[in-house]
DNA sequence: TGTACATCAGTGAACGCGCGTTCACTGATGTAC
DNA sequence: TGTACATCAGTGAACGCGCGTTCACTGATGTAC
């Protein structure tokens, strides 16, 4: 992040970096074109080189947070391989693990109120994001006897939902006073009893 | 509401709604002060014979949220007494139900980022909100073997998080496209399983 | 029942502020010859 | 290797705006006598 002078070099990187340092500490509400511009040593008129505006700069943002995020859970579904269950325990620990990580990508995301639908690329990284998800699921799915298997879209979304829940409830230090438990904790409990639940692992600890 | 002229009458209530029909229309960070104020017919100064500014308009929004929620939760608690599963069931079902009617309270307690500990009096009353699907929940953990028995605060927590996740990701329509499943169908499927997972309710439907 | 008066809810003008955005510009960079 | 020049990233001044908040005020209400 080498200043050279006149000309910044990577201001349009640096802009995304300052956006998400600031989203991370003051919310997206908190988050001003202006500030981000200021951190990264530069006037607010500069950013209209690369962003259309304060929204692109957040939905940019957003983008590289979905690009994360579809690693992360790609990577973990991978080293859970080949078993179906190893694999979709891992892709809920990294949800919670990537929503530590990265913050501010996560609210950037998730909290920012800026639609995944803005642009066809947003909305097909965050689709690719949700796919590896939705395949974690539909393996373990085979393993549930046919009759009584549920939609795999399903058991994705009661995972996704409980991950997001515990992040949005327990993992950070805003609404409620602070987590009875650790939230990992949490994520890992209530998945080892929903996956009980549905036959998959065994009813005795 | 009816207005009389020079003076209101019952401005402050007036207020409280005001921001929250604006909060549900804008979001917490597009609710401004001075919008409520022309929204309720009334000069931008004239709030502050009520309340000491912005924040404090919303924290009292806020406040009457939990208020309502409380009441829900108890009533939903003692419609399904006696039977321990019943009402956990229910509370279940009313944490959504109240997010649906009053999605304005909902964002202003959950999302707005003011904190539960503004005041004690809004701490006490969140408190207690809470207090019920604890008790919900220990009640339901009596019918657990003593030895293979989770803290009640854990599953109520369990179940709290996935209420939450299944209305900030799925009942609203922001950030994905929509739901893949109705978000009630979602809830009650998802606890469902999770409370076989307890060994609460018989494995086979 | 009528009048004087205290109370206090709401007015309206004003403030300073930081915002997002625009514009004509400037000067560093790198390429063509 | 050196010079002329095109490119375009960033400047800095300016804009209009709506915000939250303050202040001295006004006028409706309701109570005391």
């Amino acid at each position: 992040m080498a200043k050279r002078g006149y000309h910044h070099g990577n201001l349009k990187q640096a802009l995304v970096e300052a956006a998400l340092l600031l989203i991370e500490a003051k919310g997206p509400a908190g988050f001003t074109l202006s500030e981000a511009a200021k951190q990264a040593g530069v006037t607010p008129a500069a950013v209209y080189r690369h962003f259309a505006g304060r929204d692109d700069l957040i939905a940019e943002a957003a983008r590289q947070g979905y690009v994360i995020f579809a690693d992360v859970m790609q990577y973990a579904y991978d080293e859970g391989q080949p078993s179906a269950l190893s694999s979709f325990e891992a892709t809920g620990r990294a949800y919670l693990a990537f929503a530590r990580k990265y913050p501010g990508h996560y609210i950037a995301m998730f909290e920012s109120g800026i639609s995944v639908n803005r642009t066809p690329e947003l909305a097909q990284i965050a689709a690719k994001a949700r796919a590896v998800l939705e395949r974690a699921a539909s393996d373990l799915s085979q393993h549930i006897p046919e009759d009584k298997r549920p939609p795999a879209a399903m058991f994705s979304a009661h995972v996704w939902a409980l991950s997001h829940g515990v992040v949005e409830l327990f993992a950070r230090n805003s609404p409620g006073t602070q987590s009875p438990f650790p939230p990992e904790d949490l994520l890992e409990t209530g998945i080892g009893i929903y996956l009980r639940g549905l036959g998959l692992v065994p009813p005795d600890e």
